[in-house]
DNA sequence: AGCAAGATCGGT
DNA sequence: CCGATCTTGCTG
């Protein structure tokens, strides 16, 4: 079933790894390809050097400063596509950037392959016809690991082990 | 105003 | 290790 609002709004650190598992429903005239979240990261408010809202509310990331379950998607290098999940509650500029889903490795293959792009921008998981998440009552087990691709931040925020990987059961001992 | 750098990826 | 490619927000 589908995730509602009350999921989103909890606090990034408690969601992000909560996400590891669920199913994403991309829903296209062509078909309703369903893809595994394997992988993802949190980032947590203003004081989060690693964060887009570090310089606070801008039009770029305004969407961050809103309600958990909407969308904040961006472009990258001038090529990639960045899908990203609010959490928290209206204000607190936390996301989720989900790096993996199924087989696909990055995010930038991720937006892709589901077609998103700018007309994204502010969709809400909880309503939106076009995609959503499902919990099928999967409970991974998961590793921690510091985030990727912000080593422009200083610590401890550079360190802070807010990137989630799920462990495929073949390698649980 | 201009410009360096970016939550990346794929090829060399 | 470098180039693609363009938006962003600072002068990194």
């Amino acid at each position: 079933m589908r995730l509602d609002r009350s999921f989103y709004e909890r606090d990034v650190l408690i969601v992000a790894p909560e996400l590891i598992g669920k199913r994403m429903i991309r829903n296209t005239p062509a078909g309703n390809p369903s893809y595994l979240i394997t992988e993802v990261e949190a980032y947590r408010g203003t004081e989060d050097e690693a964060s887009h809202a570090r310089f606070g509310k801008t039009s770029r990331n305004a969407v961050m400063f809103d309600t958990g379950g909407l969308l904040y998607v961006y472009l990258i290098y001038g090529m990639y596509w960045m899908l990203n999940i609010v959490t928290g509650k209206r204000g607190q500029a936390q996301a989720v950037l989900i790096r993996g889903v199924s087989d696909i490795s990055g995010p930038g293959r991720i937006a892709r392959t589901l077609g998103i792009d700018r007309s994204f921008y502010g969709e809400d998981l909880v309503s939106s016809e076009r995609i959503w998440i499902e919990d099928h009552s999967n409970i991974p087990e998961y590793v921690q690991q510091p985030r990727i691709g912000i080593n422009y931040a200083g610590e401890p925020w550079k360190s802070q082990p807010w990137r989630y990987i799920m462990v495929p059961p073949s390698q649980i001992s």
